[in-house]
DNA sequence: ATGGTGACGACGG
DNA sequence: ACCGTCGCCACCA
């Protein structure tokens, strides 16, 4: 299994509307990898691999540095699935991040 | 096989 | 809070 494949699966089963970030990816996803290594396989993912919805830690979004162009297309990409942005234009990661069924809201902070 | 690169992230100044 | 640096390790040339 290679680990580009497990981490595809993994942002696959990301629901619309919710975000993760690569470092959750690289935690969560079954495979040993690391946040940049998702980056790297994000760069050129298969068309069904919901990418959009992998952005940085604290919200940003990575493709940024690729240019103001593919970041607004990200951006339109999560505010059609209802994703709300900060004045920053960063992601509001406390209320998007996706949690896998997390008991005790782990990373609940209560909205 | 080897080396440089990078859709990141944590730390330090 | 903002910016630079270092570490990370699969990917690609």
């Amino acid at each position: 299994m290679e680990a580009a494949l497990a981490v595809y699966g993994f942002v696959k089963t990301v629901p619309a509307g919710s975000v993760v970030s690569y470092g959750q990816v690289a935690d969560m996803c079954d495979a040993p990898v690391t946040a940049r290594i998702v980056g790297q396989l994000m760069a050129s993912c298969p068309d069904d691999v919901p990418w959009q919805r992998v952005v940085g830690a604290d919200g940003r979004l990575p493709i940024a540095r690729r240019g103001a162009e593919p970041a607004a297309m990200q951006r339109r990409l999560l505010e059609r699935e209802g994703i709300g942005f900060l004045p920053d234009g960063r992601v509001d990661m406390n209320r998007y991040r996706w949690m896998p069924e997390e008991p005790g809201g782990l990373f609940a902070d209560g909205n």
